[in-house]
DNA sequence: AATGAATGAGATTTCATTCAT
DNA sequence: TATGAATGAAATCTCATTCAT
């Protein structure tokens, strides 16, 4: 019997795959048990998506940009103050708040997910980008270490921040986010601890 | 026929492991893979281990702590010298030629295996001590901003190394032995790049 | 929205049908595949056919009719004159012009369709008793071999006919339309070219 | 419970595969039906085969070598004597016989099994050969219709040969096994029937 | 009459594990 | 100890069919 469910029956596959890839991980969940998390037959499943990869595919990308956009949207908000550290703060503070409200989708999306990498990959690629590119304009001002390599010091803060923020949401108890966000900031290639490194004789 | 095989059966399936791990990812591999592999029987596996997941641990338990010692030596030998810097240079150094020279050991021991987790947390944790004693140190003589959280610090320097580390064995050529190290050395929470945030008011 | 589907529907539904048998064969072919191509909904396609087999049975028995039309329409239009080959010869060459000419539909018809099987057998079945009361008449008449078994012969003439056509149509380079009408012709029970044999010594 | 079977899993799944492609048609069974068939595990099926296509294969081309060497032998056993006709009666009645004696194997082998003709038309093919060549040299000596198609011949002979084979197994009180060879012969491209049929009074 | 999302039974295939040898 | 054929539970995916619109 075709229940004549509604036309959002890719979006509860997604709701399910979100919560069930979360709890479980890519190879401990089978399309089947999303189907029927979502409330669908397994069928379905299959009118909606190629595989389960394809829901883990679509569920990481979506946090992806997520994630690129609430980190652009704070930076934007927080330009035009003298302070160079502001938008720094901010945006740190756009993904340590992502990370807390997306506690799943971020897990899924960073986690261990082999299916994962492919994707992540080029897109923390991308983030490296602009991160290098303001180490490259304060180390021109004589602000940040010379001898910094700004892309590798770009890719290593990224792997910090979501190596720190994973395993902050493996038990959100063991920090609180204003505290995530002062040591993320401290240890930041563009941070303004580093600003001090010009005084070494 | 029993072949009168080496008892060095279980030597030869880890070995036969590490490599399959490495290649395919924990949840491709299945035993029989590992025994043909290690060119004994099916049911010689299970003389061994429990199963897969059995050898995996074992492989990241050695590989875990081979890296600790790998640190812990290089940090002993290194010391004496007046120079705050020169142990922690020699310890990520360390760390850096560890995962070159065991890339297959690494990439299972910290890579996207979900059945890690549960070894890699706690024994990062017991990692995370002596770096947080040595902020901690540090910051008692101002060497260090004192607004550090030395135990958020010292993960996050450790999530940041390990990231780093797997982003460069995806394919070595990406970076340079000694660009990682300076520039895990310039990150780090007790680099000397930091030491100057003292004179902050 | 019932899209104001011409009442073709039934037409639509079995040339489509009549395509995909021909290239996919009988068990590879769906249903829903079926309407998708005809450019009807799935839903339509059970308002017209209670299921594919009944499309593949209809297009098969089109074909058988179409066969036996055209083999009679050429028989009686041969006859008259004094040669009794010249009808043979006619009905020939109206099979293999019929097979030229609807390759698809021969080939669902007489191919390897499992389906097909119960239809093909009765309708052949009518095909053989003309040919059998043709060669009963020339026995009568000395022509033939009065050791023959004319509905054994009858039948085995079919297979062949049928049989040679197909391997034809799997690629129409492999033979001439009139090299096939002239072989089926001297090896045809009735065939002159049995008679002829005779004056030889 | 791994019940210690004989190592003729391999021959069981064979012969439980033969009755069931003959049965019911290769698409109509299941590698799953086979193996319990065989009275064997599920997983038994895919130790021995990769899918049931393999079985099918594998049938075929020992049915087709069978046919071939009974034909071979039959018609070696039958030379030396004058009369043209008897080794060409003798290699009829041994498919024939074939056909006869192993029923399944000749409809699995020939019948409708689409998976079939990729192996049936080589061979087929191989037997089309030493046919050809005897009509050639029939034809040399004057004994044949020197207008007749060697090739087109041959072909058209073992297609009639094999449907009609196909059809009497159906129903094998359709005919006898002796009219079966009887009419064969008498339409055999090479078959005295056609020299004889002539002087008859 | 026409539609197509939804369904679930069933087929295919994999793999951890056992146990008689 | 060592072996590997055998096993069946479980996962993946297909497709004929229904029915609310």
């Amino acid at each position: 019997m075709p229940r004549p469910r509604l036309e959002d029956a890719r979006a509860r596959l997604l709701t399910a795959g979100l919560e069930l890839f979360a709890q479980h991980g890519g190879e401990r969940v089978n399309s089947n048990a999303i189907a029927r998390a979502a409330g669908l037959g397994v069928g379905t499943f299959y009118l909606h998506f190629a595989n389960k990869y394809a829901v883990l595919r679509e569920l990481q990308l979506r946090t992806l940009s997520g994630l690129r956009e609430a980190r652009a949207a704070a930076h934007a908000a927080s330009l035009g103050g003298g302070d160079p550290e502001i938008p720094v703060r901010a945006t740190i503070r756009a993904a340590v708040e992502f990370a807390r409200d997306h506690a799943e989708a971020y897990r899924v999306c960073f986690g261990r997910e082999r299916a994962a990498v492919a994707h992540a990959g080029p897109v923390l690629t991308e983030s490296v980008r602009p991160i290098a590119r303001a180490l490259r304009a304060r180390q021109s001002r004589g602000e940040v270490d010379p001898e910094l390599d700004p892309e590798l010091a770009a890719r290593a803060y990224l792997a910090m921040e979501v190596g720190l923020l994973l395993w902050w949401l493996e038990d959100p108890k063991r920090a609180e986010a204003d505290g995530l966000v002062e040591t993320l900031l401290r240890l930041h290639p563009a941070g303004t601890g580093r600003r001090a490194a010009a005084p070494r004789p």
